[in-house]
RNA sequence: GGCGUCGUGGCCAAGCGGCAAGGCAAGGGUCUGCAAAACCCUCAUCACGGGUUCAAAUCCCGUCGACGCCUCCA
């Protein structure tokens, strides 16, 4: 039974799809102004992981992730580069996408945007002022009233009385309340700007999510995800508002990941505090990343540091030492090793079930993958045979890309230098037959200075990048 | 100040009432010409103080500390 944390009961719940077999899910996504950070790429992982392991127990996950391309922040970057707010935003889109691919995150099934989403943004402000959600201010913006949401605060644990202290409400608003929000904004000249009944102006951030869930997913959806620093007010107030809109309940479960850290404080723009996914991708290959979310649980914070890539990089050879082949010359001699072997696949992958069924509990999902790999390398070592080894390593590998990893070999990108290492690891081979060590070991010294590891077996030389 | 999450070996981390998973690192061993890889062995009573219970890392209260949110933020 999968079980899921779900932040609006703050607890673990089982989960049940509204409809057999489909999960309608959301994401909120990026707001694209400048290079996306790995914090950025850790909620695409972490949601991509719950993506893909509820389609390996047979949902049929229907995923929409926004971008959001049209803000504040948005505007004011293309006004100092001097650029197109619109095209800013594209370039960025683009970059994300790049990056997303690389990183071996599958594609959502939409990726709305708000600019394109404009009638259906307008038409629900429409309906929330016609319920009374939502008015008109004389400055053409449009609020939302939060005190006609009873149950406003009910993600975050917040009462409105408690918050007005710290409730922000700058020149030029006018609200009812301080705690009210905009759900459209009026837009000054220079702006980019869409038509409504309230005047030339653009959404407010919130709106869009809400606006997008409804027309790409409908009234109500399974799982509803995100960065946990959105439970406020972003969240809070799609729930507000959609709730508001629709009268029935919203998302059946809120799931938010933990942030990624740096230097001990959240890793992000305004801090400054970052390091780039194009950054890590030049240092790194990409399922380290992924492996060091994989490590942890998606709801705790993450800190980053070198020691934590490395572990990680260290442990994906780990997995890859399982996809070895069998010694060479092994011929299946062993007596039981294979049905040893095949048990032991058929108990991790329940183990690895177990785990992931536990609200997405990934690092016990990876200790089970450990385990298989220890017996694989086992039984090879006892002399088993490829078609001994297959079946445990096939699990091994449709368990790791259940969590996304792909285990390629490393760099295997050599070109043209493999013919080359291939010939000097065949002199190294004369060489020792003739017992020159000190040749063989200066041909392996120089090697792994470039990066290449050699590996002698009692039946021949291996090597990899 | 308010709301919330959390504090497990050198590092990362699972565990959610019944003798503390896993990975990395470290030390010892097998194998090897030497290595590497692989395999075997070793390595914690769970921030602190109370309480509940036959039994607590796991529940309750308090203290200290960390982080997130309360303003744009994955």
């Amino acid at each position: 039974m999968l079980r899921v944390y779900n932040t609006l009961a703050r607890k673990k719940e089982e989960f049940k799809t509204l409809e057999p077999n489909l999960v309608k899910m959301y994401v909120c996504g990026v707001t694209v102004y400048s290079d996306a950070h790995i914090g950025h790429a850790m909620f695409a992982l972490v949601f991509d992981i719950v993506r893909r392991y509820l389609t390996y127990r047979g949902y049929d996950v229907r995923l929409v992730i926004n971008y959001t391309d049209v803000d504040d922040k948005i505007i004011n970057r293309a006004n100092s580069l001097g650029v197109d707010a619109s095209e800013l935003a594209e370039k960025y889109i683009n970059e994300f996408r790049r990056q997303i691919e690389v990183l071996n995150i599958l594609p959502a099934t939409v990726n709305p945007r708000a600019t394109q989403e404009m009638p259906q943004i307008i038409r629900m402000i429409d309906g929330l002022i016609e319920k009374g959600f939502a008015y008109p201010a004389k400055n053409g913006d449009v609020y939302f009233r939060v005190t006609k949401d009873p149950d406003y605060g009910k993600l975050s644990g917040r009462r409105i009385e408690d918050m007005q202290a710290g409730a922000r409400n700058e020149v030029g608003e006018e609200k009812e309340h301080p705690m009210d929000f905009a759900l459209w904004k009026a837009s000054k000249t220079g702006e980019p700007a869409w038509d409504s009944p309230w005047g030339q102006g653009r959404p407010g951030w919130h709106i869009e999510c809400s606006a997008m869930n409804l027309s790409h997913l409908g009234e109500q959806i399974d799982i509803h995800g995100g960065g946990n620093d959105l439970v406020f007010p972003h969240h809070e107030n799609e729930i507000a508002q959609t709730e508001s809109y629709t009268g029935k309940p919203f998302a059946r479960y809120w799931m938010h990941n933990g942030m990624l850290q740096l230097q001990g404080e959240k890793m992000s723009k305004s801090i400054g505090n970052l390091v780039t996914i194009d950054e890590f991708l030049s240092r790194h290959e990409a399922d380290a990343l992924r492996m060091m979310i994989l490590n942890g649980s998606y709801r705790a914070p993450l800190s980053y540091s070198d020691d934590i890539v490395d572990a990680a990089e260290r442990g994906l050879d780990r997995l890859r030492s399982g996809l070895k082949p069998a010694q060479p010359g092994a011929t299946s001699t062993s007596t039981n090793v294979g049905t040893e072997l095949d048990k032991q696949a058929e108990t991790t992958q329940q183990t690895f079930i177990d785990a992931m069924d536990d609200d997405f509990n990934s690092s016990g999902g990876l200790a089970a993958l450990f385990e298989l790999v220890r017996s694989i390398n086992t039984a090879r070592d006892a002399g088993a045979s490829n078609a001994q080894l297959k079946p445990a390593q096939d699990t091994l590998t449709e368990l790791t890309s259940v969590l996304g990893l792909r285990l390629h070999e490393k760099k295997s990108s050599g070109g043209d230098a493999d013919k080359f290492i291939a010939l000097l690891v065949d002199i190294r081979t004369e060489m020792r037959k003739e017992k020159n060590w000190g040749i063989s070991d200066l041909i392996r010294d120089r090697l792994k200075d470039l990066g290449v590891a050699i590996e002698d077996n009692k039946d021949g030389t291996t090597w990899h990048w």
